[in-house]
RNA sequence: GCGCCCGUAGCUCAGUGGAUAGAGCGCCUGACUACGAAUCAGGAGGUCGCAGGUUCAAGUCCUACCGGGCGCACCA
């Protein structure tokens, strides 16, 4: 499909320059239209141009009709309403799409709109003080679509997880494993609870694990002093989940990328040098400040606080030095909805070191409410209220859990239904999918064990016009993996897909395919393997399998 | 108060400045003696939060307002 809007695109620069008006390229498009009946392509040129050609669109989109020069990809040229040029092609061209598909297989659908740029996308970056909740299985599933969907797009593609293992967080995990165990000892630890210290049950699991794993490490050896201890201890264990859970839901990084190697390496420190000899550095009240301000942040933020210790943030602005130290052309943060307050301060950071601004992509991954019943719930680690991924993944499925994710917009909020949560009835619009590529599956399997010899595939059998959607869809397929990987929007590929079953579903209610005459039945076995392919390669694109049998 | 995100069908959500705003769920009516009915065909359901503006053209861009959410630490 892309090829024909390219060779409609020239062919319309042509005529234009032909006709006096050699400055217009830039105003030509050849899009897809929103309607039925408008043709497989249109283009709105006419309307565009008006101003500076001072001719009446309606007149100008007729003339270019009518003078057309036909071939073999355009059947015919139409103008239409206030002045749009509605293209159709010629079925026995889009049919050419099948064998492109079944030559191609799985690569079908690459492009190269990423010019082979080098990304690195982080995402979900759970603190390892505490199991992952639902909010970051979005992340998880978005991110990596996004890295599937882009490098198909001709991106080269790296993820990666930072783990926040540095700083005071971990002491507060250990502060409060101590206190579980002390607990476990049979000490009474509710009532002087402090309230900073993660309330979670979950810590209760660990404590037991360490104490499985130390038996030796009696508890009245265990004092304050330990914290540290415990809570690197507790903060790999973590990580050791994260990987786990993350794997289970078909999500693998390249790359953790410890903040406790930065902070060994003085990686932060030197971050901070390097703002003090740029000037953006200034002592005040005992703490040492980044002027973030100067960069339109919204207030100067602490670096280094009054008591010597480093801020969260120091680690952070030297590991996205370090991205950009690492080469990356674009350099891409999935956050969560509690961090966009943080926006401003990375942006900051980045541009007063001198690294292009316009190559840090900061995507907010919108908020995950709990709806219990008709009850709102707001989900909180550190009040230990959430529900982790993983009971989402036990119950909903992978497959499910990941669609919900992915159909819709990454930033848009979203009420979690507990009651939905259970996705693994026929109500999840995956299945419409994959029942799709199960009956296709069906279908061939019968095929190979009835199959005769060899009939020659002629697609010229092919002039229905649900076949014909069928094509057209086709076509389509690598345009909508390069929009989704430029607009970094995955819940294209899901849409696209839901309209792709829906073609097939319609066709295969209409059409008969193994009880054809030879002919026939060839050209239609090649169309649905083709749809197969597209099927299979669009669910891999978001980690969802396609089912043989259903 | 300031900043960011969101406001589209009963619900959950799509929608690239273009033509008559879409899908799923729910509701209603139909369709299997035929390759899988987890399907198909059809119907009802809309002031695109409100008001201005830009444009040949606005759900889409701009401004103000209303409503919801989140964030505004010498926490992470």
């Amino acid at each position: 499909m892309g090829e024909a809007q390219a060779h409609i695109a020239q062919a319309l620069d042509r005529m234009l320059r032909d006709k006096g008006f050699a400055q217009l390229t830039s105003y030509i498009s050849v899009d897809r239209p929103t309607e039925e009946g408008h043709g497989d392509l249109t283009s709105n040129v006419a309307l565009k141009v008006a101003r500076i050609t001072k001719i009446a669109p309606k007149e100008l989109a007729a003339e270019l009709a009518r003078n057309w020069p036909h071939d073999g990809i355009v059947e015919h040229v139409k103008a239409a309403g206030a002045g749009f040029l509605n293209f159709t092609l010629h079925t026995r061209w889009l049919a050419e799409v099948i064998n492109y598909v079944r030559v191609n297989r799985e690569r079908y659908g690459a492009s190269d709109v990423g010019h082979s740029a080098r990304v690195l996308i982080e995402f979900v970056s759970a603190n390892p003080v505490g199991p992952m909740v639902i909010v970051n299985g979005r992340a998880a599933a978005v991110g990596d679509s996004m890295a599937r969907i882009m490098n198909k797009a001709g991106y080269v593609v790296h993820r990666e997880f930072y783990v926040n293992d540095g700083g005071n967080q971990v002491l507060t995990l250990g502060h409060a494993i101590w206190l579980r165990l002390r607990e476990m000892a049979g000490e009474e630890v509710q009532s002087t609870w402090p309230e900073n210290v993660y309330p979670g049950a979950y810590v209760k699991d660990v404590a037991e694990q360490w104490h499985h794993d130390h038996p030796e490490l009696l508890l009245d050896q265990l004092n304050e002093q330990s914290w540290e201890l415990l809570g690197d201890w507790g903060a790999r264990v973590f990580q050791k989940q994260h990987e786990t859970v993350l794997r289970q839901f078909g999500v693998e990084f390249d790359r953790w990328f410890h903040e406790k190697e930065l902070r060994e390496a003085h990686a932060a420190e030197a971050i901070i040098d390097r703002l003090d000899r740029l000037g953006y550095i200034m002592n005040s009240e005992g703490a040492r400040w980044f002027l973030s301000e100067q960069f339109g942040d919204d207030k100067n933020r602490v670096m280094v606080k009054s008591d010597g210790t480093m801020t969260y943030f120091v680690p952070d602005a030297a590991y996205h030095a370090d991205k950009f130290d690492r080469g990356y052309q674009y350099v891409i943060d999935l956050l969560g909805p509690d961090h966009h307050g943080y926006v401003g301060r990375i942006r900051a950071v980045v541009e007063a070191l001198g690294y292009p601004l316009d190559r840090l992509e900061i995507l907010i991954i919108g908020l995950v409410r709990l709806l219990n019943g008709t009850e709102l719930v707001r989900m909180s680690k550190r009040k230990g209220s959430f529900v982790p991924l993983e009971d989402l993944i036990a119950e909903a499925g992978v497959d499910q859990a990941r669609y919900f994710f992915l159909e819709r917009a990454p930033e848009t909020p979203m009420d979690f239904d507990l009651d939905l949560a259970k996705l693994h009835d026929a109500k999840n619009p995956v299945y419409y999918i994959q029942y799709a590529g199960a009956r296709i599956h069906g279908i061939l399997r019968q095929w190979q064990d009835n199959s005769d010899g060899t009939v020659p595939v002629d697609l010229n059998l092919l002039v229905m016009p649900l076949e014909r959607s069928l094509m057209v869809l086709l076509s389509r397929f690598p345009d909508v993996i390069a929009r989704a990987a430029l607009d970094r929007a995955p819940q294209y590929v899901p849409r696209y897909l839901t309209d792709l079953a829906s073609a097939f579903h319609g066709f295969y209610r209409e059409h008969r395919i193994l009880d054809e005459e030879p002919g026939l039945r060839q050209a239609r076995l090649a169309l649905i393997e083709a749809v197969l392919i597209v099927l299979t390669t669009g669910l891999d694109l978001l980690g969802i399998s396609l089912p043989e049998r259903m």
